[in-house]
This record gives C-alpha cells, sequence and structure tokens, in this order.
DNA sequence: AACTATTAATAATT
DNA sequence: TAATTATTAATAGTT
C-alpha cells in the first residue's frame, strides 16, 4: 500500500519483518476495533508473534468470545445445523449433570493453571467426579500405549522373521560350501552371531 | 476511506451497517492472512454479527491457538455466566453444547497437563510422563478426600463426646433426683434417647 | 520514530 | 445484490 506493491509471502528480511509486523499489527486491531464499533460486531483477534509474543483484542472480553467460539466450533461451523438430533431423555437431569461435570472441570483447570491452592474449595462429591474423569482419562492413556506397544511387538516379530529366513540362507550356504570344499568346518561362529550381522 | 470520513460510532442506518459489515468483515480476515503470511505469525480472528452468525480466521487451526490463548490468559474461566445464557434454547440443543463444551474443557486439561502435544500424536515418553501426572492429581485428590473425611470422623468424635457429657450430666441429675426425692424411679427412658434429644 | 509516495480499502452512488 | 468511483486510510520504503 505504499512505495510499491508488495509480494504476498514471508518478508525475509528479519528487520523489516518486524517492523511490519508492528505497523500491521497495530493496523489489524484498529481494523478489528472499527468494526466492532462501526456495526455493532463482538470481535476477538489473538496474534502470536513469530517469537511467541502474545497480541489480542477482545469487544466483550476474550474469555466470552472463546467460549462462544467453542460452543459454535463445538459442533459444526454452522449454527443452525446443530439443532436437529432427536434422542429422548430425561433432558433436564441431563442438562443438570452436564452441568456439574462442566463446572468440575473448570475447577480442574483453575486448578491446574492455578498449581494448586483451588482445590480447597472442592466438595467430596466433585472431588469424586474428578477423580473418576482422571481414571477415565488414564485408562485412555494406558490404551493407547498398549497400541504402541503392539505395534512395537509386531516390528520386533517382523524382525525377526526376517532374520531367521538371514540365518537359514546363510547356514544353507555354509552347508553348500562344506559340501562343496570337504572342509569340516567353514563356520566357526555360532548362529547367534549370525543374527547380530543381521541386525537392523 | 471513501466519500467522506466516516463517524467512529455505531452506523445507525441498518443496510448501511450491514453492507459495511460485510464489507469490513472481509477486509479485516484479508488482512489478518496478510499479516501472517507476511510476518510469519499466528492469528485467530472471531467475527460474531449482531445477528449472531460467525465468522472465524485461524492460521493453524483456531482450536490450537484458543488453547494457546488459554494458556497465555491463565485460564480464568468465569462459569457463572455461560449458565445464564443457554436458558432459553432447546434442551436437546443445550445438551449437545454442553457435551461439546465439556469436551473441549477436557482437551483444554490434556493440553495443561501434557504441555500442550496432542495425544494421538505423542510419543512412549510423553504418554507416560502424562500418566504419571495423572497419577499424581489423583493422588493429591485421594489425600483431599481423606483430609475431608478425616475432619468428618473428628467432628462425629467430638459430637460423641459432647453426647457423652451431656448424658452424664442428666445421669447425674437423674440420681440427684433419686436422692433428694427418694423415688424408685424419675428416669423412664433409656440413655440412647438422650441421645436423640442432644442430636444436632 | 517520523515522513511521504503510493497502494489498498471502502462509503457513497449507481 | 453487485459494480463503480471518489476519497480516505494504511503502509513500504526512506530518512
Amino acid at each position: 500500500m505504499a512505495r510499491g506493491k508488495v509480494q504476498m509471502k514471508r518478508i525475509e528480511n528479519p528487520v523489516h519483518r518486524q517492523v511490519t509486523f508492528c505497523k500491521r499489527r497495530s493496523g489489524l486491531l484498529k481494523k478489528a476495533k472499527e468494526l466492532s464499533v462501526l456495526c455493532d460486531a463482538e470481535i476477538g483477534v489473538f496474534i502470536f508473534s513469530p517469537h511467541g509474543k502474545f497480541y489480542e483484542l477482545a469487544t466483550n472480553g476474550m474469555q466470552e468470545l472463546v467460549e462462544r467460539y467453542m460452543k459454535v466450533s463445538g459442533g459444526n461451523m454452522q449454527p443452525d445445523e446443530q439443532a436437529k438430533e432427536t434422542q429422548s431423555l430425561d433432558a433436564k437431569e441431563e442438562i443438570n449433570m452436564l452441568k456439574k461435570e462442566i463446572e468440575i472441570l473448570q475447577k480442574g483447570l483453575r486448578y491446574l493453571v492455578g498449581g494448586g491452592a483451588e482445590h480447597s474449595q472442592m466438595t467430596m462429591d466433585e472431588l469424586l467426579m474428578l477423580e473418576k474423569n482422571l481414571e477415565i482419562w488414564i485408562c485412555h492413556i494406558r490404551s493407547k500405549k498398549m497400541e504402541i506397544m503392539s505395534k512395537e511387538i509386531q516390528l520386533l516379530k517382523n524382525k525377526e522373521g526376517i532374520m531367521k529366513a538371514a540365518n537359514q540362507y546363510l547356514q544353507d550356504k555354509i552347508e553348500e560350501s562344506v559340501d562343496f570344499s570337504n572342509f569340516a568346518s567353514m563356520s566357526p561362529y555360532p548362529l547367534t552371531i549370525q543374527n547380530e550381522i543381521f541386525e537392523f
């Protein structure tokens, strides 16, 4: 927008890039604020600089926007579509249970972020629920571990098969040589050493 | 930026406002994308139109940005506010929303505990670390539960002591009365009933 | 950080 | 709605 058209690709010169970042960042935030004021929209902007610095603008508190975002994006991007599911349960009860769970999870989150000071405020029931959640979570992790281990075992078995085949091949060769040359022993090494040779 | 300077306040004419919203929204998203490309920054933009329609742009997936945001912002959730917003909605919709929210919170927790790695991509070592973390957390919770139970036990013991004292007092009174009046039996009730009288 | 020459965005208009 | 255009706003390169 000034002194020459700009190519839409990463600016390689780090100084230029940094300067442009500052200028355009403030420009973007200004535009965002303008849009929110002029059109009565709620807007949130995150900016993480390449070096991890964080900038934000939010019309109504980022927290609220994030929560709203999560609600919308949690389903599909179209708020219309998520309304159409049919399932008959005792809705109010379920809602209450879910809300409780949310509260507990939020407390848990706060606890983790806050480093532990907050759980003195949790009741016994809440602690039980949180404990249950964590146990479920640990189960997931353990099954993931099992999965990884299974893969490794499979890999090792494959290796073993290949090594066995290689050993067989070598043994055959040796026997062949023995037959052919009539030497008593061409193979001074035990098979285990052959294994090592073919390990990979 | 055209045909006259614009006042920085809400556009009252709804048609103008809507038109301006569309134009500036696309402008803002464009600018955001440009900034991210030119300066190698990560950017997320939420826009909620006055009528609740939602637009977003995110360089690396909004989820990741939101998580990152939660990390830097310290996770100061306001559990109260979101409950009120959902009052007028259809129950099933609400259930879905709450479930999504739970999922997101769990993801957030996972993220915080794991230090940022997605667990589908986690290595064995990372999973082990996470598992250990969760177990530690469960230990904390269990010790908190123990603490609560201990307090309850203490409370019950105190009660017991008070009741015993009360009983003793009553018994003394009764004996006194017996001595004083020379009636054979002033106390037709067993002590267990005295216990009930002094329960609280 | 301040300054322009330019480009880009957009308000009003068609 | 979708173009057009007259202006203003943003900013790239420079100092």
